[in-house]
DNA sequence: TCTGGGGTCCTAGGACCC
DNA sequence: TCTGGGGTCCTAGGACCC
């Protein structure tokens, strides 16, 4: 392995500039979390394939361990091929829940080193570490602190990136994955940068490395030759702006603690398309409760509505609206989640994914204008939510849900 | 092999307002 | 007679990230 679990730095003759402590931005990402969480709950998957997953005929994979990896597995790849190349691996529905849990525990270690974190997701972090200096003999010494810390207190590996530029030190931990660290001293930026492919880049996905490709870009290196109007033409003012700064190793943002969600949604990819009116109401109405839920828990409500479709031939489509009053509740969810409905032309289509979702978010503690049509509805409401909230999503059905269920269940 | 679920941000046209 | 300019919000779609 390229990567030492010691400190490390990159290149040589780096040392006078680590020891002025440049290298501020640290970013962490846990190797394999959900696999590594289920085999925190269940031992013997330790040195085994693992593939945590959606099991149905229309599921892909969440996370691989490094073994299935080894075979060709990857995160997003159809659960159906990823059988294909690994039969003998052990295949797992993920549980959010206990992942969720976990992800508060090593967030706890990450801001016991550092007010300024930065979450980008459940798994991962920037860290700000420049208010270390007078307790760290240098930014490698924190990388290799916080590792074994988080590999104590919650029992799981990570790798460590650190540079002095955001977006640098993101590659660094990618490059010194697994279980690894890696220091990119300031001035090394552009020798560690522009061997890479530009589809490292943060902002280059499929189409851009397409357009980039027709340009002959294949590495960052090519990607900072190529004048930016020339880029611009092809990508736009906005991207060719952010990917010349990045090729250049010029990243001007710093460490943002997170805002809250801009936004709540639900979606479901159906095994089997549906096309029925009935089918899609009930299922429309599900989400509903279920995105209910969700926004209870967070103690938010929505001003925008938006609805999502996705056909059985993967076109997608989305319809939404605003209004000056903001809604959580199940029933007016579901009115308008209707109403949405009826502006697509579905024809005879048959329906792969519902998703419901609201932005405009607003506190469900500070006054709101509410839309329910009659206060005592509002009273009902009110009541089955906390009702679900308590016993589940399938503790209160409106009565043209509960024969279908009692039937899929097969009991009573 | 046939493409999850939860998000963020950008673009672009049109409405609307001053 | 033939048409301002800027700001902001809304809506739809798409790229991208983990």
């Amino acid at each position: 392995m390229a990567v030492s679990h010691t400190p490390v730095g990159f290149g040589a003759g780096t040392v006078g500039s680590m020891d002025r402590f440049d290298e501020r931005f640290l970013h962490i990402d846990m190797d394999a979390f959900f696999v590594e969480v289920e085999r925190q709950r269940d031992p013997t998957l330790i040195g085994l394939p693992v593939i945590v997953g959606g099991l149905g005929r229309r599921g892909v994979v969440a996370s691989a361990s490094y073994e299935a990896r080894a075979v060709g597995v990857r995160s997003a790849m159809p659960i159906g091929e990823a059988r294909r190349l690994c039969p003998q691996g052990r295949y797992l529905a993920p549980s959010h829940g206990v992942y969720g849990e976990k992800s508060r525990e090593v967030f706890d270690v990450f801001r016991s080193f550092s007010p300024k974190v930065e979450g980008l997701s459940v798994d991962e972090a920037f860290l700000d570490i420049s208010g270390l200096r007078l307790h760290f003999a240098s930014p490698a010494a924190v990388g290799a602190d916080l590792r074994r810390a988080v590999r104590e207190r919650a029992g799981l590996p990570a790798s460590v990136g650190i540079s002095a530029v955001k977006f640098i030190s993101k590659l660094a931990s990618d490059a010194a994955k697994p279980d690894g660290l890696l220091v990119v001293p300031a001035g090394d930026e552009l020798k560690f940068l522009h061997p890479m492919p530009v589809r490292r880049l943060w902002g280059v996905g499929e189409a851009t490395h397409a357009s980039l490709e027709a340009l002959g870009v294949e590495t960052v290196g090519e990607l900072a030759a190529i004048p930016q109007g020339v880029l611009s033409k092809r990508l736009g003012p906005t991207l060719s702006l952010h990917l010349s700064n990045l090729a250049a190793a010029v990243d001007p943002r710093d460490v943002e603690s997170s805002s809250g969600a801009k936004s709540i949604s639900v979606e479901e990819t159906y095994e089997i398309d549906i096309s029925s009116e009935d089918e899609v109401e009930q299922a429309l109405l599900r989400l509903c409760g279920r995105l209910s839920r969700r926004l209870h828990q967070a103690g938010r409500a929505g001003r925008t509505v938006n609805l999502k479709l996705r056909f059985g031939d993967f076109e997608t489509i989305s319809r939404s609206e605003s209004f000056s009053g903001a809604i959580d509740v199940t029933p007016d969810l579901w009115d308008e989640a209707r109403r949405l409905l009826g502006k697509v032309e579905i024809g005879r289509r048959g329906i792969r994914l519902l998703g419901i979702g609201v932005s405009g978010l607003v506190d469900t503690e500070e006054p709101r204008q509410l839309t329910m049509d009659s206060p005592e509805r509002s009273i009902a409401a009110e009541a089955a939510e906390q009702v679900r909230e308590r016993f589940g999503d399938d503790a209160v059905l409106p009565a043209s849900l509960i024969a279908d269920d009692t039937e899929e269940r097969g009991d009573g």
